[in-house]
RNA sequence: GCGCGUGUAACUCAGUGGUUAGAGUACUGUCUUCACAUGGCAGGAGCCGCUGGUUCGAAUCCAGCCACGCGCACCA
C-alpha cells in the first residue's frame, strides 16, 4: 500500500477496500469487557431494496454504533431481515405471474412456499449487501431473519404464552379485509385515501303508521305507489349496496326528530323485511338526516353497534369482493355493479329522496393500495389493554424516550388503554407466507369437519398437556375433535393454515434475535433508531412484548428520524416514480459522500425535501479532507502527533506545556477552536443531533482549519506549527469517523505513526 | 372536526429577543501561486408568508389570517 496521498479523491478504489479491512480485522464484532452498547437494525423486508430513509436510518445507527466502539464499548449492531408476510408474497407471486403465467394457486401453498423461500435466498440479502456498500459496521455473523428456527420458536412461546393467559381468543368480528390480498388486516395496516363519492338518501317506510299500514311489500315494489312524506324515515349512506344486509336504523336517544319512533320498525326496501329502530348514542344527529342504517357485517362502527342491541349480522358482501347469496338478485355480483342495479331500482320504487356529492377518506391497503372491505370473519385477536397499559407506561415513567419527544404522544395517543383503545389487535391473516399459528387439531372420528365452521375454545376449555415431554403445551381431548397449542404437536394433527400478522413477530424481534448468552450481555438494547410511519405498528408492539417475556423494555431511546420526501415535498415512492436509488449516489460520489449528504439534512425533526447537492458538497468535502491530509503529510515527514487530551488544553498553561513554549496566538486559537469542537460533537451527537455535529466539523475543517491555520502555517516553518497541524489532523480524523468512516479509514492508514490500531478501533476524543 | 409541523436568498436549509440575517448548491467576476480548479479570493442576491400586538429593540414572543404538509377522528 502506498503511503502517498495521490489526489484527486476516488472513493471508488478505496470504499471497497477498506470495508474489507474492517471486516477481516473482526471490527465489527463485539470487543473486549467494558460496558455493552447494542442496537439491533429495524429489519428490512426480504422484497426490498434500499431506499433513502434506509440510507439514512443506517447512516444514524453507524454513526452511534461507531462512536461507541471509538469509546470503547463492546458494541453489537445485529442485522437482519423480516419475511414481511403480505408484500413478500405478494412480490413473489407477481414474479410468478409475469415469469410463469401462474397463480399461487396453480402451485398449491407447499410449492408456492417453496418458491419463495427460493426468492428469499435470492433476493433476502441484497439490502444488506447494500448496506455494506454504505459502510454499515453491523456484526454481519449474527445476522437474523424472522423465519430462522430459533426465532420461529420465540414466536410460538410468544402465542402460547398469550394463550395460556387467556388473551388470544378466536372471534368472529367485522374486520378489515383487503379482495386484493384475500386476507385479514388490522386497523394500523390501513391507509386513507380521499374519494369523492356520493351521499344517497333513501327512504325507509314506517312499518305501523298510520298510513303504512296498509303497505306491503307489493305496494313497495310498485314504481307508482308515492310514499307520502310522514310515511318513512330517511338514513344517507354512501353505500348503498350494504343496505341488503341492514339489521336495524338507529337514532341519537336524544333526538327529538326520532324519539317517537324508537322501538317501532320500518321496512327495509327491496329485502321487504322490518327492522327496528334503535336509540344509540353513537349516533351523531348532524350527520345526514340524523337516522342511520345499521350494517353490523359490513362496518366496523356498525358491528359494536350490533354488538350492543343484539342485532343480526347479515353479510352481503363476500371476501371475493362479490354479493353473496343473501344479496338475493345481485348474489355474483361485484360491489360497484351492486351499487348501480341497485340505485336503479331504488329510483324505480321510489324510495331515493336524493343524492349529494360527498367527500370521504377511503381505507385501502398499505401494501397493495386496494380499498379494504369491512366483513364479518372468523378470525384470531390478542387482548391489548393490558399489554396497552405497559406499553403506554413504559412510555409515561419515561423508561422508553423518544427523540424527538413529540413522538411520544403519537404513540400514547395510540394505545390509550384507559379508552379501550386499541381494540384487540386482529393478529391472524389468510396467507400463506409467514408462521402458522401454532394451533393443531386432529378430527378423531374422521368426519366431514370444517375448520370454518368450528369454534376454537379459550384457554379455559383447554388444559396444559398430559404428556410430560411437552408438559407447557396445551391441549383438550374430551370432544370429537383433539385440540393442541404449542410447538410440538402429536402425530397426525393439522395445522390451522392462517398464518400470523407479519408484526407479530417483529414485535420480537430485539431479544427474539439473542441467543441466551447474548441476551445477558446486549439486552436491553440501548437505542432505536426508525421511521415514523411504524411508531405504533412496530414499535409500540416491541415496548410491550418486550416487557411481557423478557420483563425489561427493549431499549432505551427511540430515535425517530425525518422522513425523507421529495423536493417537492412528496411522498417518495416506487410506484409513483418518485423514489431515488441511494445506491445511485453511492455509485456517482461514494458512500462517504452520500452519508455526508444525507446527515447533512438531518436538522431537528423537519422532513427532508431531499437535495442532491448536499450529497454533492459532501465529495467535495471528501477531496478536501484528502489534500489537507497531504499538506499536513508534506509538512511531516517525521510524523509524530501528540495526543493530549482535551481536558488539558483549556489552559494556556497546558497548551504550552504539551506544544512547547514557543505557541503562537494562531496556535493557541487553533487549539481552542479544535477543543470546543469536541465538546460539541460529543454533546451533539449524544443528543441525537447528527446534522449540528456534521455541519460544526465541515465548518471547523474547511474554514477554520484549511483557510486559516493552513495558511497561516504557510508562513511558519517549525516543529510548534508542525505538531499543531498532525495534532489538529488526526483529531478531526477521529471525530469524522462515525459520519465518513472510509476516507478517514484510508488517510488514517496513511499517517506514519508506530503501534497504529485500525482509526475504528482508535480511541475517540473526549472532554 | 381535533391535533402537530412548516413558511427565511433561485433551490435545500440554519439562525428563536440585541451590531450590517447565515451555510451548502446554483450564479457573477477574478486567479492556474509550489495541499486542493471537486480549489482560492471577491461579489450579487432576502418587505425572514400576511396583518396586528408586546418591547427601547421582533425573523425570533403573543394573537389572528393565508398557504402547504402530516397524524388522528369521521367516513351512516
Amino acid at each position: 500500500m502506498s503511503n502517498k496521498i495521490e489526489g484527486p479523491y476516488n472513493p471508488k478504489e478505496i470504499e471497497e477496500k477498506i470495508y474489507k479491512i474492517w471486516e477481516d480485522s473482526g471490527s465489527f464484532k463485539p470487543q473486549g469487557t467494558n460496558e455493552t452498547y447494542s442496537i439491533v437494525i429495524p429489519p428490512p423486508n426480504i422484497t426490498g431494496s434500499l431506499h433513502m430513509g434506509h440510507a439514512l436510518n443506517a447512516s444514524v445507527q453507524d454513526i452511534l454504533i461507531r462512536k461507541k466502539r471509538m469509546e470503547g464499548r463492546k458494541t453489537l449492531w445485529l442485522p437482519g431481515t423480516d419475511h414481511a408476510g403480505i408484500a413478500t408474497q405478494n412480490a413473489v407471486e407477481k414474479n410468478l405471474i409475469k415469469k410463469e403465467g401462474k397463480t399461487r394457486h396453480d402451485l398449491g401453498r407447499e410449492k408456492f412456499v417453496e418458491k419463495i423461500w427460493e426468492w428469499k435466498e435470492k433476493y433476502g440479502n441484497e439490502i444488506l449487501n447494500q448496506f455494506k456498500k454504505l459502510g454499515c459496521s453491523c456484526d454481519w455473523s449474527r445476522s437474523r431473519f424472522t423465519m430462522d428456527k430459533e426465532y420461529q420458536k420465540w414466536v410460538q412461546k410468544a402465542f402460547l404464552h398469550y394463550y395460556k393467559k387467556g388473551w388470544i381468543y378466536q372471534g368472529e368480528k367485522t374486520i378489515n379485509w383487503c379482495p386484493k390480498c384475500q386476507t385479514s388486516l388490522s386497523d394500523l395496516e390501513l391507509e386513507y385515501k380521499e374519494e369523492k363519492t356520493k351521499l344517497w338518501f333513501i327512504k325507509y317506510p314506517i312499518s305501523g303508521n298510520s298510513k303504512s299500514k296498509t303497505l306491503n311489500s307489493k305496494q313497495i315494489q310498485n314504481s307508482k305507489f308515492k310514499i307520502q312524506n310522514s310515511d318513512y324515515i330517511i338514513v344517507a349512506t354512501t353505500r348503498p349496496e350494504t343496505m341488503l344486509g341492514d339489521t336495524a336504523v338507529a337514532v341519537n336517544p336524544k333526538d327529538e326528530r326520532y324519539k317517537k319512533l324508537i322501538g317501532k320498525e320500518v321496512f327495509l326496501p327491496i329485502v321487504n323485511k322490518k327492522i327496528p329502530v334503535i336509540a344509540d348514542r353513537g349516533v351523531d344527529s348532524q350527520f345526514g338526516t340524523g337516522a342511520m342504517k345499521v350494517t353490523p357485517a359490513h362496518d366496523l362502527h356498525d358491528f359494536e353497534i350490533g354488538e350492543k342491541h343484539n342485532l343480526e349480522k347479515k353479510q352481503v358482501i363476500g371476501p371475493d369482493g362479490r354479493m353473496t347469496k343473501l344479496a338475493g338478485k345481485y348474489a355474483g355480483m361485484k360491489i360497484k355493479e351492486a351499487r348501480e342495479k341497485i340505485v336503479e331500482d331504488m329510483k324505480k320504487i321510489g324510495i331515493l329522496e336524493k343524492i349529494e356529492p360527498y367527500k370521504h377518506n377511503l381505507s385501502v391497503c398499505y401494501r397493495c393500495g386496494a380499498a379494504t372491505e369491512p366483513i364479518l370473519s372468523k378470525q384470531w385477536f390478542l387482548k391489548m389493554k393490558e399489554l396497552a397499559k405497559k406499553a403506554a407506561k413504559a412510555v409515561k415513567s419515561g423508561k422508553v424516550v423518544f427523540h424527538p419527544k413529540k413522538w411520544e404522544k403519537n404513540y400514547l395517543n395510540w394505545l390509550k388503554p384507559e379508552k379501550d383503545e386499541p381494540k384487540d389487535w386482529c393478529i391472524s391473516r389468510q396467507l400463506w407466507w409467514g408462521h402458522q399459528l401454532p394451533i393443531f387439531y386432529c378430527d378423531k372420528k374422521q368426519k366431514e369437519f370444517s375448520i370454518s365452521n368450528f369454534q376454537f375454545p379459550n384457554k379455559s376449555q383447554i388444559k396444559n398437556s398430559k404428556n410430560k415431554n411437552d408438559p407447557e403445551n396445551l391441549e383438550i381431548r374430551n370432544s370429537d375433535l383433539e385440540i393442541y397449542v404449542g410447538d410440538n404437536p402429536p402425530e397426525n394433527y393439522i395445522q390451522v393454515s392462517d398464518v400470523l400478522d407479519t408484526w407479530f413477530s417483529s414485535a420480537l424481534w430485539p431479544f427474539a434475535t439473542m441467543n441466551e448468552k447474548d441476551l445477558k450481555e446486549f439486552y436491553p438494547t440501548n437505542t432505536l433508531s426508525t421511521a415514523r410511519d411504524i411508531i405504533n405498528l412496530w414499535v409500540a408492539r416491541m415496548v410491550f412484548s418486550g416487557l411481557e417475556f423478557t420483563g425489561h423494555e427493549p431499549f432505551k431511546d427511540v430515535i425517530i428520524h425525518p422522513t425523507i420526501l421529495t423536493k417537492e415535498g412528496k411522498r417518495m415512492s416506487k410506484s409513483l416514480g418518485t423514489g431515488i436509488d441511494p445506491m445511485k449516489y453511492v455509485e456517482q460520489y461514494g458512500a462517504d459522500a452520500t452519508r455526508f449528504g444525507l446527515i447533512w439534512q438531518i436538522m431537528g425533526s423537519q422532513d427532508i425535501h431531499w437535495a442532491e447537492e448536499h450529497v454533492i458538497a459532501g465529495k467535495k468535502f471528501c477531496n478536501k479532507l484528502w489534500n489537507i491530509a497531504r499538506f499536513v503529510l508534506t509538512q511531516n515527514e517525521n510524523f509524530q502527533p501528540i495526543f493530549p487530551a482535551t481536558r488539558d488544553l483549556a489552559q494556556r498553561d497546558n497548551f504550552q506545556s504539551i506544544f512547547n513554549d514557543k505557541i503562537s496566538n494562531e496556535d493557541e486559537k487553533i487549539l481552542e477552536q479544535m477543543k470546543k469542537l469536541v465538546q460539541s460533537t460529543n454533546q451533539n451527537i449524544e443528543s441525537f443531533k447528527f446534522g449540528q455535529a456534521l455541519r460544526d466539523l465541515y465548518e471547523f475543517i474547511w474554514h477554520e482549519f484549511a483557510d486559516k491555520y493552513i495558511e497561516y502555517s504557510k508562513t511558519k516553518d517549525d516543529e510548534e506549527t508542525k505538531r499543531v497541524l498532525a495534532y489538529i489532523l488526526t483529531t478531526c480524523l477521529k471525530l469524522l469517523h462515525p459520519f465518513m468512516p472510509h476516507i478517514t479509514e484510508e488517510i488514517w492508514s496513511k499517517l506514519p505513526m508506530k503501534d497504529k490500531k485500525l482509526l475504528i478501533v482508535t480511541k475517540y476524543p473526549q472532554d
